[in-house]
Parts: structure tokens; sequence; C-alpha cells
DNA sequence: CAACGATTGTGATCTAGATCACCTATACTA
DNA sequence: TAGTATAGGTGATCTAGATCACAATCGTTG
């Protein structure tokens, strides 16, 4: 499938676009091609982009100061991934965002999709439903940090995301489960 | 100040409305007072509202298998709180959503919402603002669950709101750090 | 292919924080 | 005003998971 049809069929679980409307909007995400551990956004840089993926996988984390990381989200195929925190207003990124796979991903300039929600309410709409969506499954996460024991939430996450065993290094998973990955390994044993 | 003033300069926040515009938007959101302990929202139950407060503390919060409280957010004068997984998918509550101190609040019906959403796009634009910035805010929240320890995050918290210190019972603030009351209460005396 | 880094496993030890038990003080409620 | 929740503090013990140390295997790249 070619990105426009991957990108259009992402957009329109939540809005209906004319096709003129589409090219317009498409006109404005710019594909490319990384390789596996190629950095998309380094701490202390200023962030211009938002990035869809298309195939492969993203992972945005933190580095501690005692060199540990931490591992905000990793984004698949239709995911999305940036600094929100920076893109949004305008500052230096904190976050890392890098390639776990080779990857391809369209680029969206922060303010073209400003433009875009300006344009179009339906563009407005879409991203409004984004961020709802995000925000929701982000209570689910902290719940789940609250709640669940580092077994638990490693089992909740393979069930919920399968090809992330196989994809993602185990020390990532653990990074992003908050457990050190001697302790993730004990747990695969039995 | 009225409860008017309140929600229009916090929607001015973001957008520009003139007066007839506010007026027709304020026309959906009902006051309404409770007291301490009342109920907005129980697991269980359909969610038609999300609550805007003028005044007073709710908070949005779990209770598990073991009775073990674990809190979402607390939210205070111009905070918005819900079942929003349960308000935007029609759901069957999850969450509960109480008064911490007697309490006064705007509801908005979700299909209230989606209606001023759909007639004025500068609302549109409003509330995927909102959704963004509590999107950035759980974010900072995992990082913190995953980089810090129990008493750096009662700091941080502290730190950030102050206010928290005299509003809300100690055993709540562990509820919402993810510490036992017994810990924090350690915390405090050196 | 040789060599180095990345990934994973596993034993031994240590520790932040949970849990249990009990006590005190304050605040509602009948 | 007595009686019962609610809130908070503190000691003693226990445990999930961190840390440290070492070994083995796999993959990439010159």
């Amino acid at each position: 499938m070619d990105w426009k049809n991957i990108l259009r069929s992402h957009i329109e679980r939540k809005v209906d676009l004319a096709d003129e409307q589409f090219d317009y909007i498409a006109s404005f995400f710019k594909p490319m091609s990384f390789r596996k551990k190629d950095k998309l956004i380094r701490p202390g840089e200023p962030v211009h982009f938002e990035y869809f993926v298309l195939n492969g996988c993203l992972s945005t984390y933190v580095i501690n100061d005692q060199q540990k990381t931490h591992i905000l989200q990793f984004a698949m195929r239709t995911w999305w991934a940036s600094d929100y925190n920076a893109l949004y207003n305008q500052g230096q990124a904190s976050l890392h965002v890098d390639c776990v796979s080779d990857a391809e991903v369209l680029c969206l300039a922060n303010e073209d999709r400003e433009k875009l929600c300006r344009e179009l309410h339906s563009m407005e709409s879409f991203f409004r439903w984004r961020s709802n969506g995000g925000y929701v499954s982000l209570q689910r996460r902290i719940l789940s940090l609250l709640n669940n024991d580092a077994q638990s939430r490693y089992e909740e996450l393979m069930q919920q995301y399968p090809e992330l065993y196989n994809l993602v290094p185990k020390h990532l998973i653990a990074a992003y489960l908050g457990v050190s990955r001697e302790t993730l390994s004990r747990f695969q044993s039995h």
C-alpha cells in the first residue's frame, strides 16, 4: 500500500475527506526513510516536526543523569511520534526520538499542522480526536504503573502488542516497563 | 468572580470569542454545587458529562480488587475532570470522580461539547489545545513515575501544587504518588 | 573471517518501600 | 457530650525488584 493510502485511511478513521481535500493535506507530508538507530530528535535541539510511521518502529525516550533510559512510547505503523512538549511550545527537545528498526515515516511540520487545522475544520477535528485518544491511553499506562507489578505490566504489553516481542530488544521493553533488564529476563524463564 | 468570567477567561487563554459567541457557548454549561465526598461519577454507570471546576477540588481514581486506591488526577479551579474513556466512547465508567472538598463545577454534556466543536471552529481548536496540554502533562507524570523515587515525586508535587498540602488528606496524596500512606508519612518527619 | 559491540541469561546481594500492628488526635454525628 | 469514623504517626518485619558480577551468544562491519 502506498503512503497516501495509509495516511488517508488513517485520517478517515475519524473524518471523511474529498479527493482534492486529501491531496491538499497530503502535500504537507514529506516521506522519509531512516535506518535503524538514526535519530529524528535529539535533546537540546529545536523540534520542527512530528512523524507519522508508515513502517518500522520508533522510540521516544529520556536518558537520566545515571545513564538509565526510560521509554515513553514505541511508535509503529500508523502511530505518531514527536517531542510534543517542545513541538507545541517552540522549545528545545528534552526527549530522544530514534529508530528501533529501519523505518519509513511522514514528516509534518508544526506550522503546517496548524495551518491545516486553521484551514480545514475536519483536520482540527481529526487532531483533537487523535489527542483525546493519546490522553486516554496515557491514563491507562499511569494506572498500570500504579496498580500492577512488573510481571503483569510485561504480560499486558505482550498481550496487547505481541509484535514488540520480536521487533524490540528486551532491554528496551524493560526500559518501557520501568524494570531492570535482569528482572525482565527472569520473567521469561518461567 | 462569577462563573461566566472564570469560564470565559479560561477559554480565551487559547481562542478569542465575540460576546454573543461566548453567551452561546456558556448556555451549554450548567453550574452545580457539591459537598465534600459527593460522587459525580461512579464505576459501572454511564458517563454523560465532563466537569469544569470553579472552586474546590475533585479527584479521579480507581479502587482495585485489594481495595487500594490509585488517583489519576486532582482537579482544582479551572481544571477539567471526567472519565474521558467512558465519555468519549459512550461506555460505562471505570473511574470514580468525587469531591475532596465542597466544590462548584460547570457540567458540560458530551454531545453539547461535540455540538459546540462542530458549530464553532474556535471551540474545536480550544478543545484540541486542552487535550494536547493534558497529553503532555501525563507524559511528564509517566516519566516521573519511571525515573524518580517516591520522595522526590512527593517533593515535586508539593513544589508544583503547594495548595494540595492543606487541601487534600495525606493518604490521598500517597494514592496519587503511588506510595503507601506510611511511607509518605515517614518523608515528612525529616 | 576476525573482532568488537550488542543482546540475553543467571547467581548473589542489597534496599526502597510495602505490610502489619498499634497508638494518638481530631472531627463528625447521634 | 459521648462515641465512632477519619487522619496521621511510628516501630518491626518482609519482599519485589535493583544492582553487581560474570558468562555466553548473536550480528555487523572492516
